[in-house]
Formats: C-alpha cells, sequence, structure tokens
DNA sequence: TCCTATAAATGGAACGTTCCAATAAATCAA
DNA sequence: TTGATTTATTGGAACGTTCCATTTATAGGA
C-alpha cells in the first residue's frame, strides 16, 4: 500500500518538474511563484502523498507552531475547561496546543516536560504539579522558552501567573456565611504546601478577622481536595466538642463530599450544615442541593494564559506580568443560615 | 541569562574534548564508551545546558517516541479517564503521549491529525469527531503510520477499534427495566450518525424483541448527549398520550438530565420513572438518587489500546483485530419497579 | 536592436543529529 | 618485537527542510 520510503520535497519536485526550493516556496504559500506553477506543485504534493516535516524544518526556522500545555489533572473537570479556554484562543492563531498530563506527579512532569522542550515547543502553559521543586522549570527558562503558569503559582518563582483571585473569592465566601448568621466556621480540605490552599485560607481568616471571629471558633481541617477528603473532613470537624455550622471548602470536590457526609448522617446541606464550595465547576449548579461556589471563570483563565503565551512568544520574551481573574460567589441551596442564630438575614 | 544561541552536540565535544560521535553515543546510552568519559561528556552536557533535538535526530532515527492521542471531547470525564489509561501503559514504555482535542469538530480534527503527523508522531490513537469523513484517515494510512480508534469507530473502515460491548450492554439494562416490570420503555439521547448509537439502540430493541415488548410501547428519542439533551428527551418523552415508565439512556450525561428534568416536574428518579445511564462515570455513584449505569471500564480500554498501538509499532503493522471490552450493569437507586405494576422483582 | 527592470525559478550551504566505516589505543598471544 | 584482536573514539555523509545569492526568463523603454 503505502509507499514505502516517505515522500520528500525532493519527490515532489521531480514529480512536478521544478526545483526543490520552488516547492518550498509554494508550501510556504509564498506569492513569488507563478500561479499555474503552484497549481502544478500543489497536485504533485497530493499526488505522492506528502507529508510535510516539521522538525527537519525547525533545523532552520527559529521556532515551532506548537505549544505545550502540562496539566496536573486531566481528571478533574475544572482543568478540562482551562483546556478549553486555551484551544479557543490557540485555534484562532493556528496553533495546536498539546496537552499533557502529569497526574500530579512532579517526576512524570519533569519527563513531561523534558520531553516537550526536546520537541522544540514554542511556549510552554503550566498547572504544576504538588510538590514541583523550585529549580524544576530553572533550564526551560535558561533555554529561553516562555512559561506560563495557569492555576496554580510556584512559592518564590518569577514566571507569570494567571490565577484568579482566590483570597478575595475566599473572603467573600467567609463573608456570605458570617452574615447567614454562623459563627463557629471551618475551612476544608487542601493542604498548605499549595499556594492556593494558602490564599484561599487567607481569604477566610481575612473575613474572619474583620467580622471578630473569635479564633477557638474556627476550625481548620486540611485534606485530600476530593469528595473523599471532604468526606474526611466533616468527620474530623463533627467530632470536635463545640463543632462548625458552616464551611468553606477548598474546591468544589471537597463540598461534594462534605454533602455526602451529611447525608450519610442523616443531615441536609443548606438546612442543617452551610457549605460552600469554590470555582463552581458545571456539577455545582446540578446538585442536590445545588451548590453555592465561588464562581472563578477557568476559560476565560485559560483564554488569558494563551493570550499572554502568544504576547510573549511574539516579543520573545520570557517575562510577563501575572493576571488576577476576578471572582464572584454564586449563591444557591447549600448555604443557608444557622438555625440556631437570630443574625440570618435569610427571608 | 540564556547563552543565546541554544547548546548542540558539538558545543558539548568541545568543552568536554571529545568527538560529537562520542557525545552522541552517550546520549544514547551506548555501553561502547568509557565510563569516565561518560561522566565527562555527561558534566558538560550539565554545565551548557544543552537540550536534546529530537527534530533533528528523527531526520536520520526510523521514528520517534511520540504518540499522538485525538480526542473528540475532553470535558466529558469519560474521556479524561479513558486518557488516563492510556497514559499508564506509555508512561511504563516511556513514551510521551501528546493530546488533542477536537471538540467534536471535523474541520479542527483535521488541522489536529495534520499537525500531529507533521510533528512525526509513532502513532495515533483517536476516538473520532463526529461526522468524520470516511476518508478522513486514508493519508494517515498511507504514510503507514499505525491508529486505533478508541471507544468509537468508523461505519466502514477497516482502522482496529477498540470499545465496549455496546449492544450487550444495552440489552443487559434492557432486560433490568424490564424485569423490574416495566413494559413502556424508552431510548433517549445519542443520534443515528454514529456507531456507538446504533449498537446501544440495537442492545436495546434486541432486549424488547427477547421479552416481546410491542413496538408501540418502546419510544425512541433522539437528542444531543448532555444534560440539555437528556432533559429534553424526558420532555418529549412524557407529552405523549402513553408515556414510557422507564428509559435507557445514551449515556450518563444525559441520565442525568433526565433526573434533572423529573425533579422539576416533582417526580424522583427510581420511585416515579426508572432510569439507567451508560458508562458508568466516577459521578453516578454519588448522584442523587445513585445512578443506575453499565460499566464500560474506560481506563481499562484506554490500557487496551495503548497496548495495541505498541504492539502496532512494535511489529510495524497497520493493522490489528478489534477488541471489545466486557461491560457490566451497576445497579443503583435510580432504577427501581414499575409502581403499576405487579410484576416488579423488588423486595 | 540592446539595456535595464522585474518576475520566477534555482543551486547550495546550512541546521543538529545518527550511524557507518575507519582510525587509534590498548591488550594479548606468539 | 610483531601481528591479531578487542576496545574506544572519530570524521563524514546523510536526513528534509529553509533561505540567501544567483541565474534565467519576461517585459518595457530607448
Amino acid at each position: 500500500m503505502a509507499s514505502r520510503a516517505k515522500a520528500t520535497i525532493l519527490d515532489i519536485a521531480r514529480e512536478a518538474g521544478v526545483s526543490k526550493s520552488t516547492v518550498s516556496l509554494v508550501l510556504q504559500g509564498s506569492g513569488l511563484i507563478r500561479p499555474e506553477t503552484a497549481v502544478k506543485v500543489r497536485k504533485a504534493i497530493e499526488d505522492v502523498g506528502y507529508v510535510y516535516n516539521r522538525g527537519a524544518a525547525n533545523l532552520r526556522k527559529a521556532h515551532s507552531n506548537v505549544i505545550g500545555m502540562v496539566i496536573n489533572d486531566l481528571t478533574n473537570p475544572f482543568f478540562a475547561e482551562l483546556a478549553v479556554g486555551m484551544e479557543r484562543v490557540f485555534q484562532a492563531a493556528g496553533v495546536v496546543p498539546f496537552i499533557a498530563n502529569t497526574a500530579e506527579n512532579p517526576v512524570r512532569q519533569e519527563e513531561v516536560l523534558k520531553s516537550m522542550m526536546e520537541q522544540g515547543v514554542a511556549g510552554l502553559i503550566v498547572s504544576p504539579a504538588r510538590g514541583t521543586t523550585p529549580g524544576a522549570f530553572r533550564r526551560i527558562e535558561a533555554a529561553g522558552v516562555p512559561v506560563v503558569f495557569a492555576m496554580r503559582r510556584l512559592p518564590e518563582s518569577r514566571i507569570p501567573a494567571i490565577a484568579p483571585d482566590n483570597r478575595r473569592g475566599a473572603c467573600l465566601a467567609t463573608e456570605h456565611l458570617i452574615r447567614k448568621g454562623h459563627r463557629r466556621l471551618a475551612f476544608f480540605g487542601g493542604s498548605s504546601d499549595l499556594v492556593v490552599y494558602q490564599e484561599r485560607l487567607g481569604g477566610f481568616l481575612e473575613a474572619c478577622e474583620a467580622f471578630a471571629i473569635p479564633v477557638a471558633d474556627r476550625t481548620i481541617v486540611e485534606g485530600q481536595t476530593s469528595r473523599k477528603g471532604g468526606m474526611a473532613c466533616l468527620d474530623t470537624a463533627l467530632a470536635m466538642p463545640e463543632p462548625p455550622t458552616a464551611a468553606l471548602c477548598f474546591n468544589d470536590a471537597v463540598a461534594f463530599g462534605v454533602i455526602l457526609a451529611l447525608r450519610k448522617r442523616g443531615l441536609e446541606a443548606g438546612t442543617d450544615f452551610a457549605v460552600v464550595g469554590f470555582d463552581d465547576v458545571a456539577e455545582a449548579e446540578h446538585y442536590s442541593p445545588a451548590l453555592t461556589s465561588v464562581a472563578v471563570d477557568t476559560a476565560g483563565l485559560g483564554e488569558r494564559a494563551a493570550h499572554v503565551m502568544l504576547k510573549m512568544i511574539q516579543s520573545r520574551t520570557t517575562r510577563a506580568e501575572d493576571h488576577i481573574g476576578a471572582v464572584s460567589l454564586v449563591v444557591r441551596e447549600s448555604s443557608g443560615p444557622d438555625r440556631n442564630s437570630q443574625v440570618g438575614d435569610a427571608a
């Protein structure tokens, strides 16, 4: 079937009776060749089943048109949305992003980054895996390849990051709970080695301060950022002598876990215990009860990150400013007033 | 910062005081070089911040170590799981798969495939976009690059496919509903241009035949394969003179939509209307009510597809056998007995 | 007619690797 | 010592492009 040796530009040249240079020009859509010649060449290209060898081309050309996207957890619908946002703008720019998953594993991340660099990517958009070492991107920066962090950032890095306003989102959500009359508040899930965690917890504490919630009435339970983690958090919290009546969760997955654990105890989120999520994934709206959550416009952040990347490539720089995305609290059913309080502003 | 011109094998050679051939050998881990020399070279590699240029290498070597994974909808958690399964086996084989999303768009798919081919992928695992034209893979096959379809297949194609036993799954699920006493059955969602749809609908009809459900009592409503589509399907079905009492849905997303639409009408899935999904995504178990669904072992299929791919590459063939994955029905709360029937085998 | 200006097409030298054939160095048997 | 053998190392020719500097063809002006 397949002509064994793959066709090259020279085969086309022979077929069309022109020189390889002419073929190359046609391939690049140069206006210098006579239209009839171009047609002839294009026909030959079709006939021999030619496929362009970008590797060979990149040997001469400055840089490629592929952009790598390294994501820490493809399973999280949240990241899929981020990817979709990026793709929208890359597609318009005629770039095909290649996505790779690190499964939250720094070693795998190292491999993936190496592979992408070897492939000669023009830029890298990364949501770094937990536990990424500070030096992980040193070599990439040294090579002059632009990198943008999306959603997550590294503690001390000078790489530009595109992320939502985590602190403000958490602050908004916490205020909302306090206004509903809750006085014993919890922050569930996540772990302190993530910058995002520190930001969200920071917002939570900021609101607690502002409303003079005593330290003794703040419960902070670290845990996995998954349903399972959320379930564990609730169990730990309710086992305390003076348990909280409301919780802000590190993300929606944790919140779903909390709702599940509540139901398992015969309690209902919203009426017996208030829960607020973070990220506002598509599922939040449809959950039962519908989950109050901090919306972060994930796809929008993806688009933003892609734009920044494109601009960095164009201006051949490796630096750019951080972008903080606006957030908003979407109030739904899961965050009802405190039953024992008269302060709640519920109807 | 970065030494502008990127380091090549020759720079390393100069630095280490050896020839480029020696460096190349070290890079490939050849046992032919003296250990001390290797150490010296490796040090030089580190010093100059070298990054391997796979494009240049592929110019000489037969083929690359990258495998492309082209997926029609990254947003569907189902496909993320498929990707995760594949990655597991590729990682073990030292291969980094590059994922690209086609967003169910054949034109985008064309671009993506072209880009991957140009990049010199060793093989392609594809879940084709709806509406893929029969000839879309002709050129790729002609180029001798192995292709495997995952989850979906094309009507007449000779490309090997790895997919679950859709017919059997649908048949099992339908039998389950009939055994629960349901006699007026519906099949919700999907559209007939998909092979998967035909298979699943085929299983549904097969079970209907086997249990002598009259044609008049079978309702088939095509629709989008999303929550929204599922909601629309239910509305259409309940508007009929003799509405069904149970539905097998094309996939879980449709099923979730049906459950939502039921609730909107004050009905509860499981007690008022039975609904069964397909794919058994992680969410199914945690939904309320928990969704009865056909489990397809997505990650397992991903692994299988990856193995087939690896084998094809190794034996440099472009052909392989189809693999049909086993399915099983996971019964949960959403598929209760028909209230008006005495035949139900419920406790 | 010849000269110049413009348009179209071309040869050849890179680009950074691999790999073969060849060389150089070290070891061994006689 | 010499030649044969093994062990390490090396130069050079590919690989498939791009792009610069040329060449060749075409047209226009005198």
